[in-house]
RNA sequence: GUGAGCGUAGCUCAGCUGGUAGAGCAUCGGUCUGUGGAACCGAGGGUCGCGGGUUCAAAUCCCGUCGCUCACCCCA
């Protein structure tokens, strides 16, 4: 096979792709009862903002963003870095070639407007070119002014902007975020309430139900309040849209994970205690102590969990304020019906979640289980360069792991054709054209063959296509005007039921169909 | 990045210790010139993932490589 998808990503076919549409219409549909509007948001974004938002020490920065070279930018970078900062390192020739490299590059950028002509780079390449000249004139190799050349050489190309790296999203939240700010929607009457449906990169290994482009369905709700009742409102959509879908067996868990005064505090109570535990976890969780403690109490390891179990408990060391807010939002849930459970081990992977976190998994997944994860986090507006006051709290859905679930518990979608139009003889084909365009204008689905057929494959590929009617237009037809309506049944229909058959003008034939189609 | 399993027709797979590449389903045509689902007959479709080695002979044995899948890490 000449080309196939590359690693990690996949095509999302008919019919499952009408799965998919109706799962999405459901989402738009429950999150617009609640008083949310869409978002569409750009697809790519400064590297800055997922690394501000996301947190610099996660994987996700680290390693799994795709990055976009829209200018050939990280050529430059590439160049550029190859100049030793202490040029005695090198012979002086490999020196010249490196910088030379370089500068021929940083000129052609120039040339050709891939590098910006800002006032800064502009002085930046012309001071470069003339260090580059007394290089290349300078023959005295231990001279005190060809060192300092060098060193000149680079100062100055640090000073090279290259413009902005961008990177395919590997979240959304930092987008909206982004989005909130930069239109001022601070001033907006009450919350903003925003969902976003689409793709997100991360350039992980794939595995069951986890692709390098997948799909989200998210939802954030900021404003000036950071009142329980709001979080337990979003979990409370949440679980409407899941019952909408019927998604079977969905478990909620929730957590309390502090904010910035009292999670530090735990964390390093937690790093103490693991220290002291160390020689009982595995390579993979000693190594969590230092990057990120809270990690640990994720570990799946059968041998880990008498140990972990042993661990201080959030909970425990909640201040006032997280402790009282946790506590209503239990309240709140209450009222409404809902009954979470509380899993003391929940934490999440990103940096900007204070407080209120929460997960949802389903049946069917293998081991990546979880189908949504969400929380609040307060800070991120401020931390992004908005007005501090501002509070924010949203969930975002793994769409390919409902998918995955939803497909396991039996979802399906039928055909969607509603008629077959089996036309045969040679006049016919006229009367078949006009009227497949007025089924189709009362959105009607039809299938219109291009060459006549024989009556009997007519129907047979009306069958095989899941039609659920055939509607048959031959001579006799044409003579009295009135076509005949043939219903077909699904495979697995009983037979019984079998050709029912009858003739109908034009507006009944009509009527009967939009009727039945809605039925 | 690490580990394991698997690569033969569009799909699911058979093909033993080397001897001319197969089945079922699907597709297309016919039996069937105004009546579907069935049956029967027929057709098309494969450098057996790729490269090398052993051999008179390799889908089969050996080495390498690429790809897919699942799990770990991490995360939705």
């Amino acid at each position: 096979m000449k080309f196939q998808a590359i690693k990690g990503v996949r095509d999302i076919l008919p019919p499952e792709s009408a799965l998919w549409n109706r799962v999405e219409q459901a989402a738009r549909e429950v999150f617009h009862t609640y008083g949310y509007g869409e978002i569409r948001l750009p697809i790519f974004e400064a590297i800055d903002l997922f690394a501000r938002s996301v947190g610099l020490e996660t994987d996700i920065v680290n390693k799994e963003m795709y990055m976009l070279d829209l200018h050939g930018s990280l050529a430059l970078e590439y160049a550029r870095e190859a100049i030793p900062k202490y040029p005695e390192e090198l012979s002086e020739s490999d020196f010249e070639r490196y910088v030379r490299n370089f500068v021929e590059q940083v000129n052609r950028a120039l040339g050709s407007d891939r590098l910006e002509k800002t006032r800064e780079n502009l002085v930046a390449v012309e001071r470069l070119n003339s260090l580059y000249e007394q290089l290349r004139k300078g023959s005295s190799p231990d001279s005190k002014d060809q060192l300092k050349v060098s060193e000149a050489i680079w100062d100055t190309a640090q000073d090279i902007n290259f413009g902005f790296h961008v990177a395919l999203r590997p979240e959304a939240t930092a987008s909206v975020v982004r989005a909130y700010i930069e239109h001022g929607m601070h001033t907006r009457p009450g919350n903003v309430k925003l969902y976003y449906i689409g793709p997100m990169f991360r350039r992980e290994r794939p595995q069951k139900g986890r692709y390098r482009q997948f799909y989200q369905i998210g939802a954030e709700l900021l404003g000036p309040s950071d009142h329980p009742a709001l979080d337990a409102e979003v979990i409370e959509m949440l679980l409407a849209f899941f019952a909408r879908v019927n998604l079977k067996d969905a478990k909620l868990y929730i957590n309390s994970i502090g904010d910035k005064n009292c999670r530090p505090k735990y964390v390093k109570l937690l790093q103490d205690e693991l220290q002291k535990v160390r020689d009982k976890l595995g390579a993979d969780s000693q190594r969590r102590i230092e990057t990120n403690p809270l990690r640990v109490l994720d570990s799946k390891l059968p041998e880990e969990q008498p140990v972990i179990d042993k661990l201080p408990r959030i909970a425990d060391c909640l201040c006032d304020a997280c402790r009282e807010h946790y506590a209503e939002l239990k309240r709140q849930l209450a009222l409404r019906r809902i009954e979470p459970e509380e899993n003391w081990r929940l934490v999440r992977g990103l940096d900007y979640y204070m407080r209120t976190t929460f997960e949802i998994t389903a049946p069917g997944l293998g081991s990546q289980n979880a189908v949504c994860g969400g929380g609040r986090y307060d800070g991120l507006v401020e931390l992004l360069g908005g007005p501090a006051a501002t509070k924010g709290i949203g969930f975002a859905i793994g769409t390919d792991r409902l998918m995955l679930s939803l497909q396991e518990g039996g979802a399906a979608e039928p055909c969607g054709l509603d008629v077959f139009l089996a036309w045969f003889g040679p006049e016919t084909y006229p009367a078949a054209v006009a009227l497949s365009r007025k089924l189709r204008e009362h959105n009607l689905s039809v299938e219109l063959p291009a060459q006549e057929m024989k009556l009997g494959k007519s129907l047979n590929l009306a069958d095989r296509l899941g039609a659920r009617h055939a509607v048959i237009i031959g001579e006799e037809e044409l003579l009295t005007k009135q076509f005949t309506l043939k219903r077909l049944f699904e495979r697995r229909e009983p037979h019984t039921l079998s050709g029912e058959q009858k003739k109908l003008t034009e507006a009944d034939l009509l009527e009967y169909l939009t009727k039945s189609r809605t039925a």
